[in-house]
DNA sequence: TACATAATTGCATGAATATGCAAATGAGTC
DNA sequence: GACTCATTTGCATATTCATGCAATTATGTA
């Protein structure tokens, strides 16, 4: 089989999208979106995502931009509103390619050599 | 299809996962642990990693440590040596459980309602 | 014991960034 | 235009955290 190494030049995503996701509160909006997913709702305006943190309007925005910008979310603009909805797709083929790359550099050896000296 | 939500309450570990990959740095070894694997050596000495690091020894200590409580490496101490390897199957099963609650969260959901007024 | 090697930890510093408030922008309504 | 609502942006501050150096611990060897 051959190894999957496509993640490693494509790192500069990952490091976006782990940094974006890395945060209590970034973590938490993804979170939120999920939720809202299983109740019907798939798009939601800034104000509405307020609802779920305890930060500042503002700090929202940066945070929608930031998960934006790194792929998580797909953003939408609806009169005065901002309609931001998950990019599930999206993030699940990045992560599934991560896993099999990981999985791919690293089940098939036969044996469990050292560094060499 | 019931929605796989476990993910929500284990958002804790994520966090730990995403904070521990999201840093350049710690993003580098994780690869360089990759390509080892790929050359037949799963396990490697805190001074071995350093070679692909341009940081102090100190800091590649301090970043295979947090890369260990992430779950992302496994650690053997071995006479003088501490051998960390990647915990490639543990990594893969987490990356793809994600993957799997974040699509089937979202994916089945008939119509795109916006949020509720 | 003395010494050498490997790894970790204490501490100080600098860089990145999360946050809140206030102001500005954009879009609709009167 | 004046007003309201939704969102973004500028700026200052606080916090987190990555880094390097020096000292310490742990293990093995002469």
């Amino acid at each position: 089989m051959k190894c999957e190494t496509n993640f490693i030049e494509n790192s500069e995503k990952l490091l976006k999208l782990f940094k974006a996701l890395g945060d209590k509160s970034r973590l938490n909006i993804f979170k939120y979106f999920c939720q809202c997913s299983l109740d019907g709702t798939q798009e939601n305006s800034v104000n509405n995502i307020k609802s779920c943190c305890d930060i500042d309007l503002s700090v929202v925005s940066r945070h929608l931009a930031a998960l934006k910008k790194a792929g998580v979310l797909n953003a939408k603009k609806e009169g005065k509103n901002v309609f931001y909805s998950l990019n599930a797709k999206g993030i699940a083929t990045t992560l599934r390619e991560l896993a099999d790359s990981i999985e791919s550099c690293c089940s098939d050896n036969t044996k469990n050599h050292k560094e060499k000296p």
